[in-house]
DNA sequence: AGCACA
């Protein structure tokens, strides 16, 4: 369309009632731009914060004209607009009204999302997380209230070990409860690492009381000298949640909740914190989880959430799967009933890769998560414990889903064109020993023509179909493997690659054509 | 210093 190829045009505005105001000033109020724009007519409408930076802002007058003439007045003063002294763009809007979609974050709740933002990717290591977790948490654990209980009860170590703590060096946490003062009682606090950083959802009494501690923290820095050298500037963005009430299963170094000090203590975390676990090398181990956090190096294939789950399901059921990108590389989160299903999970895929040629190597430590929180059934995430109809299928060779599950309590999509009693037949083919071949819709993602000796029909045969069949030099298929349960033989995992992919894309199972 | 929001 020829409407599509004007960017050259977007600075030569049409007048609008609406005006694009730009190179405000930091956290520029409402009643500051009213103040520059009222002498020209009357506001109907204002947003303020816009873009990345959050200096612009939009006002709407109620005339046209009157917007016309506060444009045409700067555009021949000799005195540019100015808020608090800083020159103040002013141009025609490319719409013409203003619409409040307030976004959720906007809208007052007694849940804060705190994200802290303002460090380089870089810098985020486990460790740094952690002790932005940790301020996050004496900061706004540090209510008026309780300043000596919460400062006790919000640090992770305290769990096991108070004593220990008690020697510590406090300064740290005095000065965050000075800088950010205390807003009220805090009942509830969750908190998750984010692409975005780190972030912390904070449940206070009421939206009063939540908007209070926002606006005084929304914004802000966390002091230099609260962070690691290497960080120089960290900053607290606060919006609200659409949480009303967060539900905190245990009360743990990631989560608290203020209001029962009788839900149990995490018992993952308080055996980790209890006697940290330390290897025969004498180095500290991370303590066990029955969530593992697999780091993928080399990855030069796709690996989708099915892969994993194939790969991961050699050594027990998997609950649930999120992949994510961190540091530039990318990790995943496989979910496992129990520790020791994971431990035997760790101890047989650890180093190993998932295809041959050292490709997607998998490194494994335990999580610090012991239940995922993620989407049933999105591209980077799948919840296995969830009564879904394709999952059924999958799982339950042969058996007709039950008619309630076809009810969707996430809202995810429900392919209806998948035919599930082929499905089941085709499963009983594998079952009976068929070599599966490799999903098309895996084949189209992979890059296989820029792998050089390698062969499309290697691609199309992963090595880890090799987990259940023991043969080359794959590493999947070393000895170590052999400690795979034997069930695995009968039921390999791959027989549910095909069908997730198939299911995940709408498409009709390729191998029912 | 250059256009919101899903």
């Amino acid at each position: 369309m020829s409407t599509s190829s004007q960017p050259q045009f977007r600075y030569t505005q049409t007048p609008s009632k609406v005006l694009h105001l730009r190179n405000l000033p930091w956290e520029c109020a409402e009643e500051e731009l009213v103040e520059l724009c009222k002498p020209f007519g009357k506001i109907v409408n204002t947003k303020c914060n816009v873009g990345a930076n959050r200096n612009q802002a939009f006002v709407e007058f109620a005339d046209l004209n009157q917007a016309i003439s506060m444009v045409s007045y700067y555009a021949s003063s000799s005195e540019p607009a100015q808020i608090r002294g800083k020159t103040v763009y002013i141009q025609y809007s490319n719409r013409h009204e203003i619409v409040n979609n307030k976004s959720p974050g906007d809208t007052p709740g007694n849940v804060l999302l705190v994200t802290i933002e303002g460090v380089e990717p870089n810098d985020v290591t486990i460790e740094t997380i952690h002790l932005f977790g940790d301020i996050v948490m004496y900061v706004i654990l540090l209510s008026r209230v309780y300043p000596e209980a919460c400062m006790l009860r919000c640090h992770s170590e305290l769990i096991s070990r108070p004593f220990a703590y008690a020697n510590s060096d406090f300064s740290h946490y005095a000065i965050a409860c000075d800088v950010f003062s205390a807003f009220g009682f805090v009942h509830k606090i969750a908190t998750f690492e984010k692409a975005a950083g780190f972030q912390a959802l904070i449940q206070f009494t009421d939206a009063e009381t939540a908007s209070s501690a926002r606006n005084a923290l929304d914004g802000r820095s966390i002091p230099r000298y609260l962070l690691p050298d290497h960080v120089t500037s960290c900053y607290l963005r606060i919006s609200y949640s659409a949480h009303t009430d967060l539900n905190i299963k245990f009360q743990s170094h990631r989560s608290r909740d203020y209001t029962n000090p009788y839900l149990p203590v995490n018992p993952t975390a308080m055996e980790g914190l209890m006697q940290p676990v330390v290897g025969p090398d004498g180095k500290k181990q991370e303590p066990q989880s029955n969530v593992l956090l697999a780091s993928i190096e080399n990855m030069q294939y796709a690996v989708t959430v099915d892969v994993l789950h194939t790969v991961f399901s050699a050594s027990g059921t998997v609950q649930k799967i999120a992949i994510f990108e961190k540091n530039g590389g990318t990790q995943a989160l496989i979910q496992y009933p129990d520790v020791t299903t994971a431990a035997v999970a760790k101890e047989s895929l650890e180093g190993h890769c998932i295809y041959d040629g050292g490709y997607c190597k998998l490194h494994l430590s335990y999580s610090r998560h012991t239940d995922l929180n993620v989407k049933a059934y999105s591209d980077k995430s799948r919840d296995y414990t969830i009564s879904d109809p394709s999952l059924l299928a999958t799982q339950v060779p042969g058996l007709p889903a039950a008619p309630n599950a076809w009810q969707n309590p996430q809202g995810v999509p429900v392919h209806h064109g998948t035919d599930y009693s082929a499905s089941a037949a085709i499963q009983g083919q594998l079952l009976a020993g068929q070599v599966p071949a490799w999903d098309p819709n895996f084949q189209a993602r992979l890059p296989y023509g820029s792998v050089p000796g390698q062969t499309y029909q290697s691609l199309t045969a992963p090595t880890y179909v090799n987990v259940a069949r023991p043969a080359g030099s794959s590493p999947l298929s070393q000895p170590g493997a052999s400690s795979m349960p034997m069930q695995q033989q009968q039921q390999p995992p791959w027989a549910n690659v095909r069908q997730g992919g198939a299911a995940e894309l709408g498409q009709p199972p390729y191998y029912s054509r």
